[in-house]
DNA sequence: GGATGCATGTAAAATGTTACATGATTTA
DNA sequence: TAAATCATGTAACATTTTACATGCATCC
């Protein structure tokens, strides 16, 4: 049998939150829940209450090291990828398998299942969202932080999805 | 102050299950676990322990009117959309807000963090991810049910995201 | 009639959300 | 210097995963 888990395996969560720290070679729990705040997708919490435990969790599987840095008398943890980190990253960022599955896309949802709606319902409905697509794509600036959630980024999925949406709309 | 919940929202996983028992008009908690077993997507686990407790607090809320339907001797509920049910799936299916979330797409989050990976590793992974992402598109039939995660949609879906990664790609 | 798979669950553990607490720092 | 906001967490609760248990049907 193949050796299965010579690095442990990354969720989404846990494959972002090291990104993180690896771009900035150095972050804090606070920083990484800033930059999955500043996401625009509401699936990213970036709670509190995910970061502060997750960030424990990859310590104790060996995958960050925390530093002590306390500034005047407030407790504080720096993170920094350990070698093992740095492979569980590698991992996970060219693990092709994941990369394919398509994920959750609220809008691909409810296209699939749109005939429950009456005709008005779905006029409305699809007026609206291409509309809103159109401003989003627009929008140069969505409010939150450039790192992950780059605008850049978003903006070439937004088309993307736009261009589904409409696909979809025809065979509607 | 609007009246904020009239209907109580519904998170993904609850509205696709409403869809599912909708579109059928009646169904039992494995057929909804089967539908999502099906999908093309892991972040559907599609368990047991996920899908059962789940019909309950929906029929708890009011959602789902449940029938016993116990062949022979063994237990079984069959559930159908109660009124509230159909009221708050309408609005699921409805919600803009919702639907233009970019959600989770492991393709987008690997593309924003590649630069972490060296030069060998980003091309493997370019081009075996656009392999696949061929394949997927070809492939009429994915194995699985052709309920939800219906095979047409499926395949809009795929040529839109690797539209978006032939695009981000030109601007690695 | 034993093995295999379908159908119906539950239990323990992991994970994530919401709400709170509290120390430090900036701002009015 | 009081109020607001930033930063660092924890606690209770809800949800989901993983693993198990068990009854019925079928097929070999």
């Amino acid at each position: 049998m193949m050796s299965h888990g010579s690095v442990s395996e990354l969720t989404e969560l846990e494959g972002v939150a090291l990104s993180v720290v690896a771009r900035s070679g150095t972050m804090t729990a606070y920083g990484v829940k800033e930059v999955l705040a500043g996401s625009p997708s509401r699936f990213w919490s970036g709670s509190a209450g995910a970061v502060y435990p997750l960030m424990k969790r990859l310590t104790k599987r060996g995958l960050l090291s925390p530093s002590d840095t306390a500034t005047g008398r407030r407790a504080a943890t720096t993170y920094t990828l350990s070698p093992d980190g740095q492979r569980a990253l590698r991992a996970w960022l060219s693990d092709v398998d994941k990369a394919v599955d398509p994920g959750i896309d609220p809008l691909r949802f409810r296209l699939l299942y749109l005939s429950l709606l009456n005709e008005n319902e779905k006029q409305q409905f699809m007026s609206e969202v291409s509309q809103r697509l159109a401003e989003a794509i627009a929008a140069h600036p969505f409010p939150g932080g450039p790192d992950v959630f780059d605008n850049r980024n978003h903006q070439i999925w937004m088309k993307a999805r736009r261009q589904a949406f409409e696909e979809a709309a025809r065979e509607l």
